[in-house]
DNA sequence: CCGATGACTTGGTGCAACCCCC
DNA sequence: GGGGGTTGCACCAAGTCATCGG
């Protein structure tokens, strides 16, 4: 791809050539391997260093840019390796060792990169840098980067759309129910889908986006959106045509779940008009319900259809494609690049402690009941038992197949003879109740108390939580071992409940690098179960999974490791990359919504429901998991046709969360599903022609590297992009941020990212509508007193009925007006508050909006990048904070 | 070609820490 | 100072996608 790539506009290349890149960050490799710079006190992360670090840094509004942080921690990169000495100083220096991994890299690799910014970095990671000089040469404009090439940017139409997407929860008592809509009014209760104006920014109502090309819309109930014609498009690049003959035959095989699955559904249904009533307070769990309606297990028979065969030209490409860019890079390799995928080594050196394991199992001795009499169990059964009893308030107690994993998991220690023959008979609650009690007592401790506590817990964990990979320290993730459990499957998860068994160093597999002491296994007389030397992956260790023992559990580095932000970065990279060849996408799959052959028109809509909705891809699932879909899994019942050309989405997604969405779609999009839909059962794949390798196949050709959840990535920061270029403007800070917010929610509307509404969200809600009620009459009151005042009268009693103060016309319009602003601000947050109570913003902030839209904006409208992104996600996204302001994604 | 792995990203929840107002 | 609400973050489940191996 490499080589693909270069022929675009530059702005892609990044990926390879550019060793530039700036600033980031990523230089390890090189750096880092300078091992003698390694110092470790340095990079403690003090959390105070962070702010102060960034302090200028980001606040460095504007002008900054340029000014980069410099490299502060120059200093210590002369010295050589004294390893140890030094650096002791600081007391924590946990790793101390700074030891012996470093001799390994060579030198040679290194030099380049280094990357100037750590500003932001906060504090963690503070490579090295010495180098700076030596080579220094390049990078130094660091800044640079990404941002000027972009000309190209397209400028897509927006087309913002899109409504809302969940629906309301339903709550479980009844009675809230009812109470819920008296206010009703209040729309909240409308989908939100509904809710906003479709145009942030402008438009009204929608349809002002030029061709649509616009970004997803999503829309949540009945909203519809628009059109688009896309005829529009320009073609630029590539011509897509080829994009046929990939396509490939097979029919997909039909999952056939035996099991009926009634559908959990995580909101209640909606229809559209319901609004809304909405439900919130009813506890997820409950809200199910719904059955699911159509089930058919199919089984069988999609109809098979005969394949086409159609060659497929793409996976020579693909295959081409990756070996070029091996290649490339070591020809590079000078450069180091930064990594990149492929199997290529990942680091160097590594050295790590391990993981820690949970305590063993103390037993309580608390004796649960069974038909009324209390029964003794021996610690291992009463572990288990108890792992149910706390999960006694939980809506895991109204499945019943959680229960019956449960039940026969536990029913293995108690053995067939023991006195516990049921569940039904079995009264967990003395154990329920012991465990509440231990709650409180916890929470009842002193702060004194706890703050021992946590420092005890932080000395025994320090050394597990650093890593230190080529030379730079960096955070682990995840490095306690997952205690035992009961498994706690989403959705009607066909495993839920079942035993999560103690994981133990036998089954632990450790990767360290050749040259690192293995980390002593902390539970004495046993031993890792293997211990590798893997530089081709980034886990330090992994376990299977208990509940599927053929999947793993993996340690990794935290978010804020270099390692975690190269690729990051090269996520964003590859999104910014599709900006350059969208056009030409849409018009090719725009094509194929009639051509002859199924397959073909198959991916050609199914690519457009993944660029215009942001839906998952969909892969096939087994029958051992929860029931859920993507798009090239959608079911026949998923997707309702409604003349003209509408399409009603109704499945549960990732997480069993549903995604509810009524979109108007062109005409060949609108018939083609209805061709998909001709002659199957409900149950049966709308796609039976495609599975997700089929799809990425394809997409690769039209675009190296691209893939089905490019197009989120995608959609969402180009969405964010353009609605914080179009919607701020001159102002406060506070309504800066509410723009962002207001795009942000936009950007999660669109990938459905939703959360359960707090069970207080309405008593909070009526809360502040009573708050604003008082205000409004205390104005009254002051309206009174103003006209008693000019009259030269003195104000009126109080509610007490003790006199109030004498004041002057003008104080009392100064009290009006504040009054105002009061009240017009509690509206405001409650407004927000509304439409927020089911949209998860943190999910998009994370994972999918390129955070040098974010760093760049906060530069050009003086916002400090604190207001946006907090701790985690400034150390997470450190790479990105010496972005260029006139940064465009 | 295809199913099985394997590795890594994406996601919602729940609890604790924190914040803010009375 | 207390408690209700918010935020941060750990946790771990559930996706995506590439590669392996037959």
């Amino acid at each position: 791809m490499a080589v693909e790539a270069s022929t675009k506009p530059n702005l892609v290349n990044n990926f390879d050539d550019d060793d530039d890149d700036g600033p980031v960050v990523f230089k390890r490799s090189n750096a880092a391997s300078r091992q003698n710079q390694v110092n470790p006190e340095v990079r403690k992360p003090s959390p105070s260093t962070f702010n102060g670090q960034n302090s200028n840094a980001q606040k460095g509004k504007t002008p900054v840019p340029s000014s980069r942080p410099l490299p502060v921690k120059s200093p210590l990169v002369s010295l050589k390796p004294s390893t140890s000495s030094a650096k002791a100083s600081p007391v924590r220096s946990p790793l101390k060792s700074p030891v012996a991994y470093s001799k390994a890299s060579s030198p040679l690799d290194d030099r380049l990169k280094r990357s100037p910014l750590q500003n932001a970095s906060i504090a963690v990671k503070e490579e090295v840098s010495l180098i700076k000089d030596s080579n220094g040469l390049i990078d130094d404009d660091e800044d640079s980067e990404d941002d000027k090439p972009l000309s190209a940017r397209l400028k897509g139409n927006i087309n913002n759309a899109n409504k809302g997407i969940k629906t309301p929860k339903p709550d479980a008592s009844p009675v809230s129910k009812v109470n819920v809509k008296s206010p009703e009014d209040s729309d909240d209760e409308v989908p939100l889908s509904s809710r906003f104006p479709k145009s942030y920014g402008g438009t009204s109502g929608g349809k002002p986006f030029g061709s649509d090309e616009k970004k997803p819309l999503a829309n949540g109930g009945s909203i519809i959106k628009d059109k688009q014609q896309k005829s529009t498009f320009v073609p630029v690049k590539r011509p897509l045509d080829k994009a046929s003959s990939s396509a490939l035959s097979s029919a997909k095989k039909p999952k056939i779940s035996g099991t009926t699955t009634e559908v959990k559904v995580k909101q209640v249904t909606v229809k559209p008009e319901q609004k809304a009533d909405d439900d919130d307070h009813i506890p997820i769990a409950q809200r199910i319900k719904k059955a699911n309606t159509l089930v058919i297990k199919s089984s069988t028979m999609k109809t098979t259809k005969v394949t086409k065969s159609v060659s497929s030209s793409s996976k020579k490409i693909n295959k081409k494609s990756k070996k070029v860019m091996k290649n490339s890079k070591y020809s590079k390799s000078t450069k180091m690049l930064p990594s990149s995928g492929d199997g290529q080594k990942k680091w160097t050196t590594l050295v790590h402690s391990g993981v820690i394991f949970p305590p063993p199992y103390t037993p309580h001795g608390v004796k649960m009941l069974y038909k009324g009499k209390e029964v003794s169990l021996t610690p291992a059964q009463e572990e288990v038992a108890t792992m149910f009893a706390v999960m006694l308030d939980t809506d895991y107690m109204q499945k019943d197949k959680f229960k019956e994993n449960f039940w026969n998991d536990w029913r293995k220690l108690l053995g067939k003879n023991h006195v516990i023959q049921n569940l039904d008979n079995c009264d967990f609650k003395p154990i329920y109740k012991w465990h509440q009690e231990q709650k409180e007592k916890k929470k009842q401790m002193t702060s004194e108390e706890k703050k021992v506590l946590k420092e005890d817990k932080l000395k025994q964990e320090e050394k597990f939580m650093w890593a230190i990979v080529d030379g730079v320290k960096e955070k682990v993730g995840n490095f306690r071992v997952e205690p035992p459990g009961l498994f706690r499957g989403r959705g009607e998860h066909p495993k839920m409940g079942k035993l999560k068994k103690r994981i133990r160093p036998c089954d632990i597999t450790i990767n360290i690098g050749k040259d690192a002491p293995v980390p002593e296994c902390p539970i004495p007389g046993e031993s890792w179960k293997e211990v590798k030397h893997d530089n081709t992956v980034t886990w330090l260790a992994f376990w299977n999974d208990p509940i599927n023992p053929k999947e793993f559990k993996y340690v990794f580095l935290a978010a804020s490791s270099s390692l975690k932000g190269q690729s990051d970065k090269e996520k964003y990279e590859k999104a910014r990359k599709l900006k350059d060849y969208i056009q030409s996408i849409r018009t090719a799959y725009t094509k194929d919504f009639t051509v002859k052959d199924i397959t073909r028109r198959q991916i050609a809509v199914a690519t457009y429901l993944i660029d215009k909705l942001a839906l998952r891809a969909g892969n096939e699932k087994d029958d051992d998991e929860a029931d859920t879909v993507g798009c090239c899994t959608l079911k026949v019942s998923n997707v309702e046709c409604i003349p003209p050309n509408n399409l009603k989405f109704d499945f549960l997604g990732k997480d069993s969360i549903q995604y509810v969405n009524t979109v108007e779609v062109e005409l060949p999009v609108y018939k083609a599903i209805g061709q998909f839909q001709g002659g199957k059962k409900q149950n049966d794949d709308l796609f039976d022609k495609l599975d997700t390798a089929k799809l990425n196949a394809h997409l690769k050709e039209l675009m190296p590297g691209l893939t089905a959840k490019v197009f989120r990535t995608f959609n969402a920061s180009i969405t964010l992009d353009e609605m914080l270029s179009k919607g701020t403007k001159q102002g406060e800070v506070a309504e800066k941020i509410l723009v962002y917010q207001h795009a942000n929610k936009e950007v999660a509307i669109i990938c459905n990212h939703q959360r359960t509404v707090s069970k207080t969200h309405g008593a909070q809600m009526s809360k502040l509508t009573d708050k604003i009620e008082e205000l409004k009459d205390v104005i009254k009151d002051l309206k009174i007193d103003l006209d008693r005042a000019k009259k030269g009268k003195p104000p009126l009693k109080d509610s007490d009925g003790k006199q109030k103060r004498n004041l002057t016309p003008e104080a009392i319009d100064k009290k009006i007006a504040q009054t105002n602003v009061k009240i017009e601000k509690m509206e405001r947050d409650m407004k927000t508050k509304e439409d927020l109570k089911s949209v998860a913003l943190g999910t998009s902030k994370i994972n999918y909006l390129d955070p040098r839209i974010t760093v760049a904006w906060c530069k050009r409208h003086d916002v400090p990048i604190e207001k946006i992104f907090n701790k985690s996600l400034l150390a997470k996204f450190a790479w990105a904070m010496d972005v260029d302001p006139e940064f465009r994604f």
